[in-house]
DNA sequence: AAAAAGTCTTAACATACATCAAGGAATTGG
DNA sequence: CCAATTCCTTGATGTATGTTAAGACTTTTT
């Protein structure tokens, strides 16, 4: 184990605390039940159609996690940067083929667990279950609100609720996976981000 | 306590024992947590930007949780039925006003919880926190689906998957709330329809 | 440095669905 | 059982975004 690898467990460990007590042997398990997986730029932890055989926990770097449908189209379902979860829960826990597609956007690093570890973690650290419960909780409230704000907003008001959540972004991935998050294409946001120019210059 | 409220009581603990065994004191806590709640038709259990004090489980009848953007306009996130939870994690847990409205589609009966009987439940009998991460991760997935559904498919697709993932939803609700969970306008999904019958009698 | 791959922009045209308007059918409620 | 809602359908027209095509610019790879 690398000092480098202890920093990785160590922000992963850190995240925990802030969530519920652990012992110094909880640590030690957590180090050992979570491996670190480094990924290059447009690596893929898994892909659509296979199994997500890992949770993973994003400690440097980005993914982008998306779906890709008949017509070929990419649609972004989330960036996941540091501190964020990535993975497949209906692949993981039932063992279907992923919908997703879980790809580094840049050189990266997680810690993974299997199945079985996973298990085995919420045995030995029952504390556990009640903090991925909460972390579940939180990732649907957040879904819901995409979905709602999907659903009820047309693409400009998407993008303005996107820059407001997340005034960095732009920053941090391409316009066009922008475009495929809001659920459009790259020459509608073009588009509108000239029409904008233009009414705030006008 | 009637009878009644003991075979509703009964479907919720007959749903907690298909996920995790419970001693006869976990069932006599649980009556006890749980109340009985009896909605008439259209009657609201809660409304959009009032706080969701009570986590339900539907123990007969229908519901819709939808919202209502600026224009108006519905959005149905999903319907509910007997054994489905309804509530809004986020007003739930974080105290924030809800986003969502949760309404009755018949004469209906739940049983709610709130937040500060939730806690004792989950310090009295831990394997629940099990049980509703398990439930909440089924919900994630769910919605997941959904939402990769309605940014990849169009209304036709939509309404494809639908019928075929709930098929006597047309029995159940009206039209237009078809159409609202679908995310078309009642004059659309009409028009939808009458296109398709065309085409199936060709 | 050259080549290749990836990214962004623009424009003309196409389309799915929204909007507006109106009447008829079905269901509900007094 | 009648009146009032609620619900469904149809048509004409509008609009946000998709589609296709092409060129310019940028970054990565060789």
């Amino acid at each position: 184990m690398t000092a480098n690898n202890d920093v990785a467990h160590d922000k992963l460990i850190a995240y925990f605390e802030k969530r519920t007590p652990l012992t110094e042997s909880d640590k030690q398990l957590i180090r050992k039940l979570y491996t670190i997986k480094k990924l290059k730029k447009k690596e893929f932890l898994f892909r659509q159609g296979e199994y997500c055989k890992y949770e993973g926990f994003v400690t440097a770097g980005a993914f982008r996690l998306f779906y890709t449908d008949d017509k070929g189209l990419e649609h972004v379902l989330y960036f996941a940067f540091e501190n964020w979860w990535v993975g497949d829960m209906a692949s993981f826990y039932e063992h279907e083929p992923s919908a997703l597609n879980v790809q580094a956007l840049q050189e990266s690093e997680l810690l993974v667990i299997d199945e079985q570890h996973k298990e085995q973690l919420y045995a030995q650290i029952p504390a556990l279950e009640k903090v991925f419960r909460v972390i579940t909780q939180k990732h649907l409230t957040v879904l819901q609100k995409r979905f709602l704000v999907t659903v009820s907003a047309n693409a400009e008001a998407r993008f303005n609720e996107l820059i407001q959540r997340c005034p960095t972004i732009e920053q941090l991935v391409p316009q066009h996976q922008i475009a495929s998050y809001l659920g459009i294409l790259p020459e509608s946001l073009s588009r509108m981000k000239k029409q904008i120019a233009k009414r705030e210059m006008g």
